[in-house]
DNA sequence: CTATTTGAACTGACCGGTCAGTTTAATTAG
DNA sequence: CTAATTAAACTGACCGGTCAGTTCAAATAG
């Protein structure tokens, strides 16, 4: 018998799964689980990220983590649940990277939105395959994963919003520009030209990216000084 | 027996497929056949934009469009040349609806601007289901329709730029803004603008989206008048 | 005008193969 | 000892593609 599975979804076996708590004890977790976890994510982000979930086999994850396929339902319980952790995964990681300050302390504002907006296109060139999955899971309308997508977009959201706040709190702005549509724009604009770059432009620079992104705040802000210093 | 196929591209053969410009003789074509590609691709853009091609099976597509399973493979010889055409047939309905001009012939360049991301918001609530199709399957790595896409992609792109280039005519432009990195911004920008719009924010309007892709454009103008004429 | 023919369009049962998920007994690591 | 992992067999459903046969509208014949 599969002693307890840890993250287990279960399937159709109604079984009380008895004192096993959601995600309680990640960090106690026996050393070698949690690496076996960290293979079964680098490998379904780079398969599922190319090939779109629905085109790799649980087989096939197994394999390219060097683990028999027992083992991802021991730690998943379904591939389902691997995807939405999957998910979860990958916008931890992105949310750590946009909150870490480019490098002085106090900045200003929108050269701390430029910052972060390298910050994701170092993001996407490095896990092209999470921004691959987000986009080709993302919208689906009755996905599996939707409450999952509700809930990780408002997070990032959150974020852009924050740092979009501020350079309104230090510069005159448009007000006729709904703040949401606005942080919803360069959200998307990051995913795609990232990914654009990735597969069509590889000889397009981080920063030209960059600039072009940054030309909506540019354009949000009414008169920041010259738009060429 | 299964006479001649008509647009069907058969499994391996490498067929010419003779004189077939891109929408040559469609019109000679007869009236039944017509009217069952059409349904076939209203149901199947319906149900692979919301599940994605590889969630959706052909008997699924067939029934939806009220036509038997057979019928899909004489029109299309595959599930991915069905795809690939439904692809096809979206771009041609976008392009065309693009380059509507607003109202006026000649115009100010950032008004036709205007005009076409909005022509591009009402086509991506007319037809979610294709910017779904469209988001989910592009940048894909070794995709099936990697040659379509690229296509596709380089003929909507080409239209973008000509708006651009023509508002780079009119105005005083950021030289240091590379062309191409815009453009594909702008490109992404609509698109997820668009789905975000359809699937989580429905009660943001048509023109908070325009005017949020727009600050991409006024962020490249280097001076136009005052932003709020 | 009616009967016959023709072939493109369409049908739907069927087949071979695939895949998610389950189970179990044995093995290994902490 | 116990939790984690393995390997392998098994199931039950599903799916893309095929094909022999049917329908139907238009052309042709009488």
């Amino acid at each position: 018998m599969t002693s307890d599975p840890p993250g287990a979804g279960k399937g159709r076996t109604a079984e009380p799964l008895p004192t096993q708590g959601p995600a309680a004890a990640k960090v106690l977790r026996p050393a070698r689980t949690t690496a076996t976890r960290q293979k079964l994510f680098d490998a379904s982000m780079e398969l599922i990220g190319e090939r779109g979930a629905a085109n790799v086999t649980v087989d096939e994850i197994a394999t390219a983590a060097g683990v028999s396929k027992g083992t991802v339902y021991y730690n998943f319980g379904s591939k389902s649940e691997l995807v939405a952790q999957l998910l979860r995964h990958g916008v931890d990681i992105l949310k750590e990277r946009l909150l870490t300050p480019g490098a002085g302390p106090a900045k200003d504002p929108l050269l701390a939105m430029e910052d972060m907006i390298g910050q994701a296109m170092d993001f996407m060139a490095q896990y092209p395959s999470f921004a691959r999955l987000w986009v080709s899971e993302n919208w689906r309308t009755p996905s599996e994963w939707q409450g999952t997508f509700t809930v990780l977009r408002s997070e990032l959201l959150a974020v852009i919003a924050h740092a979009v706040e501020n350079v309104a709190k230090a510069y005159p702005v448009d007000p006729t520009v709904s703040r949401g549509s606005l942080e919803t724009a360069i959200f998307g604009a990051c995913f795609v030209v990232g990914l654009d770059r990735q597969t069509y432009n590889p000889e397009r620079t981080r920063d030209q990216s960059v600039a072009a992104i940054m030309a909506i705040m540019r354009g949000y802000v009414l008169r920041p000084h010259a738009a060429q210093e």
